[in-house]
RNA sequence: GCGUCUUUAGCUCAGCUUGGUUAGAGCAUCACCUUGACAUGGUGGGGGUCGUUGGUUCGAGUCCAAUAAGACGCACCA
């Protein structure tokens, strides 16, 4: 092995292997229980970023670690087709490179480009993937457009419109003007924007006057332009001032419609004017008021947000009707909305209507990929009724069939689900599933898998003229299917039938709705048990929380504090950086000021740290449910604990070269072997314990805590003595007590690597083609050790007299190391201090003198001598350790050593004392608190006692 | 406005479920040490009135209430 740990030469290498040999595939071995885990599929134009390094890193643990217990483990993976995402990607493409639009393709060569680009370049993420190690069955990859799942998408939506859970409808939906098609509301990011707010007189007609005799009510708006489409005005029933007028008329300024006035409740008397305008066509909650009224709507903008030529009017059921003109006036006519309300308010001022401007501001809707504000449409959309799959969904989490980690996410989740909506899922992409629905030239819809089929289904001639619906499905919906339509249905799989329900989900909070809820609903609808009981897509969901930067703000490209997770493991340059954050941005006006601060933070670029310390340090920071403020030092300190053991390792390779290992007696063990052997029994019951209840980064803390502050720091300095010991006759000595330790050395190392490797995969795979094949027969080279089984508890003994024998010479050994610092000896100077004690105390120290004497740099540490000089002491157990240093050491600086001592303990003294003679203390306290403490305060007397008489020793000098 | 979470050492975080040693770790810091696995190292040290206030209790970092600051979700936004 190379003298440093140095990841970029081994990575790869191992991961091509595992890949080759196709140990990611389940055992499909069905004595065994399943376990499997669905990737959350990224998005196809995606790139990893640290949230993806994070949730695969928990999954990949989660897999490797059953894999190793021995279930039959299944990681399935894949990506989603990310519709408008992938068709925006390549429409830039196509501009970039051709000056083209998707236009000038048509829309089926525009599909092929997709799929063109999409085998070129939709391979990125997945490739980032294997650099993580993730052990996924690559040979089960999918991608929700594969005609597998594409058949399973058409399947669902065709028998969901015939159980009349799926219908087309003309309704108001987010609409992104810039890419023209519909959005989900979970697509929607509101933004605080500075904005106005417009006071506009409306006249009253028929001459009618307000109570104060106006002829004018005011109402307020925020988008003047909408007035266009007006078709009320609401007050509420309940004011005074204006419920009189409810059923008279206005006079709607600039196009002179004569508009109702309706009383509703959304008219809210203490907010503005008390006179809300309601534009159902244009705004949500003037749709409901508009619905409640049976007002007619009035859309009056294109599809890319401009006035219309001719307003589209509407009865409130959506059917065309001639209730008001369609007329717009010409002026405001190809108007984009923004050039409109401009000039409308100015016509509104010329007009003397114009009662007043304030500043506002409000929550405005963006599109979050087109990036501009959407706005409420009215248009023919396609739905789910999400209401009544939600039921099903609600109580599998109710009733724990469904379980979140951590648990307060299940509030979240209930107060989505109790309030769904129904989801609107047509898109007006080209990039996606298709909808399977056809028209007749009346406009009537046929859904079926082929117009084939809807021919033959209603005996519609050939000659019928049939068009296809323009429209595709949301991702979402074809990601809702992804635990079950990956595993083949609706086709009854032996697949479905082993891994199906999953066994876990890791995903991050912000796609509980927009995935989670939905995956759910899906699932309990169209997968069943043998007994037709609703089957749940997963039965844990693990939701990590967010990594952010060291400040704790969001890494976002706007933002330039992105680290690239693969820049972390094989380390970039401050200029390759600098180009990676400022380069291609959104807003360039910010890119100085990123390059400064990037210059600050990372003066000479990233390190390389490898992939090992990078899945360490997102375990070792995974406590449930928070959010990760990364800190580019713990990477660091976790690096130099993959070399920490990597080092180790070489020390025991080193020392059991040409040397052939045999199993020794149990009675040729020394105390170290015996001890590390218990603390390793425990450290194998608490990882194994962690994973179990999803606390990773305890079982982190847990190895390091084992790996560096034990078996390094001291079983291995521990060992030496007997290594290094030349006199076979000595109590160290002997090829039995080497052979013995050499043994113990190459078992707990051995073990530490199987108990490592789903948290650090490649270092352990690396050190174990060296470890194993010396100590473990059924090894042999080549071998994997992904595939051997992970530790037990039942492994290794927990010998509590070793580990309490073995503590009190780490105590000995510290007070040793304690007086060297304190008195600034050498740690050369060979010391001879002698011991007084109790006798059981001295055993253990005889039966380990070698040991003591080479970790504390000892001459001799005598435990037989009845004449005590004056000395220095410390107390260790309920012995002291003797140093008769009086010639070097001074008096006075002694006697302040020993009275800054007994202070402390005369403190801890006076509080236990308060404590027990505290009356209703020692009458409510439990007995064993009681005892407790009564024997801290023994303990602390007789440490007192010594000082005392040290102090007496001491001045008596 | 409603709800959830967070606040512990200079920094990043455990500990709170189930109240009971002197509140822990990594990094940073200080002193010493190039000893034959490792200077990406070793040894020893310093550093915290656990956001604030009140309550329950013999006893509170831990339980309860209020409050402050921050983050997030939902609702509202004429």
């Amino acid at each position: 092995m190379e003298k440093t740990y140095n990841p970029n030469a081994i990575e790869q290498a191992i991961y091509q292997n595992w890949e080759d040999k196709k140990y990611f595939r389940p055992s499909m071995d069905e004595t065994k229980p399943a376990f499997s885990i669905c990737l959350p599929p990224p998005n196809v134009t995606g790139s990893l970023h640290m949230g993806h390094a994070f949730q695969q890193t928990i999954m990949d643990i989660l897999i490797r670690y059953h894999r190793m217990l021995g279930d039959n483990t299944l990681w399935q993976a894949g990506t989603d087709h990310a519709g408008i995402a992938t068709q925006m990607v390549v429409e830039r493409k196509i501009a970039a490179e051709e000056n083209k639009t998707r236009h000038d393709y048509g829309r089926d060569a525009f599909i092929k480009k997709i799929w063109e680009w999409k085998e070129q370049s939709g391979g990125t993420i997945t490739r980032q993937m294997r650099r993580l190690g993730t052990s996924v069955d690559w040979d089960r990859e999918r991608f929700t457009m594969d005609e597998g799942l594409s058949a399973a998408v058409q399947e669902v939506f065709i028998r969901l419109y015939k159980e009349d859970l799926i219908y087309r409808g003309k309704r108001l939906v987010n609409w992104d003007p810039k890419l023209r098609t519909a959005i989900s509301d979970l697509e929607v990011e509101n933004k605080e924007v500075q904005g106005h707010m417009w006071h506009i007189r409306y006249h009253l007609a028929d001459g009618k006057k307000t109570s104060e005799g106006k002829d004018y009510i005011v109402v307020a708006t925020t988008r003047p332009e909408t007035m266009l489409g007006d078709t009320a005005v609401a007050v509420n029933s309940e004011d005074p001032r204006y419920k009189d007028l409810i059923g008279s008329n206005i006079v709607l300024p600039l196009v002179n419609r004569l508009i109702p006035i309706v009383g509703d409740e959304h008219a809210d008397m203490t907010k503005g004017t008390g006179c809300v305008k309601i534009t159902p066509a244009h705004d949500f909650n003037d749709n409901e008021v508009g619905k409640r009224h049976s007002l007619p709507m009035i859309n009056v903008l294109t599809e890319d947000a401009k006035i219309r030529e001719t307003a589209e009017v509407f009865d409130t059921n959506g059917e065309p009707s001639d209730a008001y003109s369609n007329e717009i006036p010409a002026k405001y006519r190809n108007l984009d909305r923004y050039e409109a309300r401009d000039v409308i308010v100015a016509d509104l001022e010329a007009l003397g209507l114009l009662e007043k401007i304030e500043a506002h501001t409000l929550m405005q809707p963006y599109g979050d990929r087109g990036g501009v504000p959407i706005e409420p449409m009215l248009t023919d959309q396609w739905y789910v009724r999400a209401g009544i799959l939600a039921k099903p969904a609600i109580e599998a989490v109710e009733n724990g069939d469904i379980q979140f980690v951590p648990k307060q996410y299940e509030n979240m989740y209930f107060s989505w689900m109790r309030n769904i909506q129904d989801w609107c899922i047509s898109r007006q992409l080209w990039w996606g599933h298709r909808i399977p629905a056809w028209y007749d030239e009346s406009g009537k819809v046929y859904v079926a898998h082929n117009e084939a089929e809807v021919r033959e289904q209603n005996g519609l001639s050939a000659d019928t003229v049939l068009r296809q619906d323009n429209d595709v499905l949301d991702t979402w919906f074809s990601s809702g299917l992804w635990t079950f339509s990956t595993l083949g249905w609706p086709e009854n799989t032996p697949e479905l039938k082993t891994f199906h329900p999953t066994s876990v989900l890791v995903t991050g909070f912000d796609i509980i709705f927009f995935w989670v809820a939905r995956m759910i609903m899906m699932t309990m609808h169209f997968i069943k048990d043998e007994n037709g009981k609703p089957q749940v897509p997963f039965k844990t969901v693990y939701v990590t929380g967010l990594i952010r930067d060291e400040e704790g703000q969001k890494m976002s490209k706007s933002k330039g504090n992105v680290i690239d997770p693969l820049d972390m493991i094989d380390g970039v340059s401050l200029e390759e950086l600098l180009k990676k954050r400022t380069g291609n941005m959104m807003q360039p006006q910010k890119a100085a000021k990123i390059a400064k601060r990037t210059e600050k933070q990372f003066p000479n670029g990233i390190e390389a740290h490898g992939t090992d310390a990078l899945r360490f340090t997102l375990t070792a920071l995974a406590s449930t449910g928070r959010d990760i403020n990364w800190d580019m030092k713990r990477l660091e300190g976790y690096r130099n604990f993959c070399n920490k053991l990597w080092n180790a390792s070489r020390y025991v390779l080193m020392n059991v070269e040409n040397r052939e290992l045999r199993k020794p007696d149990f009675a040729d063990y020394s105390l170290p072997d015996r001890y590390i052997r218990s603390k390793l029994a425990a450290c194998i019951k608490e990882i194994n314990h962690d994973f179990a209840t999803y606390r990773f980064d305890l079982a982190a803390t847990a190895l390091y805590e084992f790996v560096w502050n034990e078996f390094c720091d001291w079983y291995i300095e521990l060992t030496k003595p007997v290594l290094w010991c030349k006199d076979d006759n000595s109590a160290l000595g002997g090829e039995n007590h080497k052979n013995a330790t050499l043994y113990n050395l190459m078992d707990i190392l051995e073990t530490i690597l199987r108990l490592a490797h789903p948290i650090m995969p490649f270092i352990t795979e690396e050190i174990y083609g060296n470890v194993a094949p010396l100590i473990r027969s059924d090894f042999k080279k080549g071998d994997t050790i992904m595939l051997r089984a992970y530790p037990s508890d039942s492994d290794f003994e927990y010998d509590e007299t070793a580990v309490s024998e073995l503590d009190f010479i780490k105590e000995l050994v510290i007070a040793v190391r304690n007086i060297r610092s304190e008195k600034n000896l050498a740690p050369s100077l060979k010391l001879s201090p002698i011991m007084r004690g109790e006798a059981d105390e001295l055993a253990v120290i005889e039966r380990n003198m070698e040991f003591i004497l080479s970790l504390a740099n000892l001459e001799k540490l005598d435990t037989k001598v009845s004449e005590f000089p004056p000395a220095i002491a410390k107390i260790v157990g309920h012995s002291e350790i003797l140093f008769p240093l009086s010639g070097i050491v001074k008096k006075d600086e002694e006697l302040a050593r020993l009275d800054k001592e007994i202070a402390k303990v005369n403190a801890e003294i006076e509080r236990i004392n308060n404590k027990l003679g505290n009356e209703t203390f020692t009458s409510k306290a439990p007995q064993n608190v009681i005892a407790k403490e009564q024997e801290k305060l023994d303990n602390y007397k007789e440490s007192l006692n010594k000082l005392l008489s040290q102090k007496d020793l001491i001045n008596k000098l």
